[in-house]
DNA sequence: AAGTACTTTGCATACGATTGCAATTACACG
DNA sequence: CGTGTAATTGCAATCGTATGCAAAGTACTT
């Protein structure tokens, strides 16, 4: 029969027991007799009964629902986190829904609004900042939200990010160990807290080895932005012979350009690094020399951080960095005895 | 105050009408007058309201919610689909919750059965097949299910791919007109309807022109496979002069074991043609030759297909083909006067 | 065997909206 | 100004499940 209408009701009269019993036999932790338990399931089998999440969601509050905001998902790391994240989830009985917002204040605005309004349990934020009034709205409602790869000063916010100071400052000692003196840095979007502290760690540590960078630009995060800027750095009187650039994806554009487009070797001519460790980073036609974000520790993390301030409403943030590895490619060149 | 517990009857009381009103003024198409609409409305806004979905879900059956069945998210297409297809629903007012599925039958039938429990209205199966016996399911449920670039023969899912037969035939044709005498395919998952027939109209693109390939493997859509059938196929005695492979993503495996693994060029040695034109195909390290399927397109009459059927519950299925251009780039050679 | 402590079960209500029905109001026209 | 028709509005039932409360059952102690 239509699978779809069979109620709690129609099971508790073929079990000849009540309709509250069914529900309890449903619900972990309510008590019932191994026998009404067993007479429940039997029929339930029989009808393809299963408890409507949206009447539960409505009792108990509890939607199961986790709202995911995000803006694009072309680069790469987004939808390996995504599937990470969606699995991670659904094994702890969670579902995602999506809400895509292109990054300006108004959409985001409004999509968090609908997310309110849907009761989602809670909301990961990827790669997305934001606004704080909005995130005083969802602690009001009591809906917590973390921060997936992306930090925020000045809330309470929770966020799961890797150490992108410390990702920065080591492709700074790896490429000064390498012996580069013209070191350039095509960082990542400067309203985005990964680009900013992996640029500052980047530069710190240039520092304390007493060099600094020949040029820094901000790649926007595009593809078209980073290319521009390998050639801009590339005309220059004094080309750098490094270049670190601030996530993977636009750093296969600044290769495509280098090799491509200007005929330059890599690493021959400029080592290149990059930051995520994104699958085709792995690829032979890239084999890119970059800082790892470990997704499944962050995905854990994140999930872990969520889950736990769905269960106890007034927890505080707390913002967690997962350190990732250098992965050593061939896009850079190593310097000789270099141990990780 | 807590933004999430402001029911209709408060905004009722403080505009002083009744609950019905409320709930009126904010249901598109049930009659209210404008006089309560502005008072409702301004309650509203000064208390912060927004109808609950999910107790509307609980009286309408209808939760506006789209659930999404997806297996994997490494090949390029899907997450760019599904940016598409999430913008697309969220301009017409519809989500959508993610369900993620190893291709294995048993996790399949528990993921549909989770998600006929969450009543969504319709479901969405990206590059997953759905079993008959779950379609059964779902059409009795009155849940309408399409297939997004999947067909199933037998049975009367609406399904949305592109002409995948005409695009193998395509390459097939391009491929002769560049004289290419030594022809192998490394097909699509042999599983999937894509694989079987861009396989199908390229055979039989090549028969027609009285050529038949050198070989055809099947490289399950996956990476490591497809670079080891190109390792099989160039360590023959005739290696081929032309390869179409499945899908960009395989693809891109494939070139790199051609030119970083064996050294070859492409397309001076070997041209390479794949299916798909997924973003990285018009990165210049790849400059991929390929057929390209309409994504926008595609999602568009998904989208279409699948609100029609929740709208009209017994609409027969229909099975769209998008049609899609082969994209001339730099990884195959191009036949002298060769137009589009 | 009776009293205590603990489980199990059913009844009835609640969650927050939608909607049929009937009553009321507004409006236009003769 | 009366009357017929249409548009508003409120009442109350409803969706499918969870859960507090009280009654009934079970097991265990002395």
């Amino acid at each position: 029969m239509a699978q779809g209408k069979i109620t709690s009701l129609d099971v508790a009269r073929r079990a000849g027991v009540s309709q509250s019993a069914v529900s309890r036999v449903f619900t972990p932790g309510a008590s019932a007799s191994a026998a009404t338990a067993a007479k429940v399931k039997k029929a339930a089998m029989e009808l393809g009964y299963r408890p409507n999440p949206i009447a539960r969601a409505m009792i108990t509050g509890k939607s199961r629902i986790i709202g995911l905001l995000v803006a694009y998902l072309d680069n790469q790391f987004y939808p390996v986190a995504l599937e990470r994240l969606s699995q991670a989830l659904q094994e702890r009985g969670y579902h995602i829904l999506v809400f895509m917002a292109q990054n300006s204040e108004d959409e985001i605005s409004n999509t968090v609004q609908e997310l309110l309004g849907y009761r989602v349990d809670g909301i990961i934020a990827a790669s997305v900042s934001v606004d704080s009034a909005l995130t005083a709205q969802c602690a009001e409602a009591g809906i917590p939200v973390v921060l997936f790869n992306r930090g925020q000063d000045g809330t309470e916010l929770s966020s799961v990010t890797s150490a992108n100071v410390a990702g920065g400052r080591k492709v700074a000692e790896f490429l000064v160990a390498g012996g580069h003196k013209r070191i350039a840095h095509i960082a990542g979007w400067s309203g985005s807290s990964t680009g900013r502290d992996r640029k500052m760690g980047f530069l710190n540590g240039l520092a304390d080895l007493g060099q600094s960078p020949v040029a820094v630009i901000d790649g926007m995060y595009n593809r078209e932005v980073a290319a521009e800027a390998a050639r801009q750095l590339m005309k220059s009187d004094t080309p750098p012979d490094a270049i670190f650039v601030g996530n993977d994806h636009m750093t296969f554009a600044v290769m495509d350009t280098l090799r491509d487009e200007l005929g330059l070797s890599v690493p021959g001519d400029v080592s290149v690094v990059g930051y995520d460790d994104v699958p085709a980073a792995s690829w032979s036609g890239y084999d890119l020399t970059t800082v790892r974000q470990p997704v499944n520790r962050m995905v854990e993390a994140t999930v872990e951080t969520l889950l736990g301030e769905i269960d106890a409403a007034d927890r505080p943030g707390q913002s967690i960095e997962i350190a990732g590895p250098l992965i050593l490619r061939g896009s850079a060149k190593v310097p000789e005895g270099w141990t990780q």
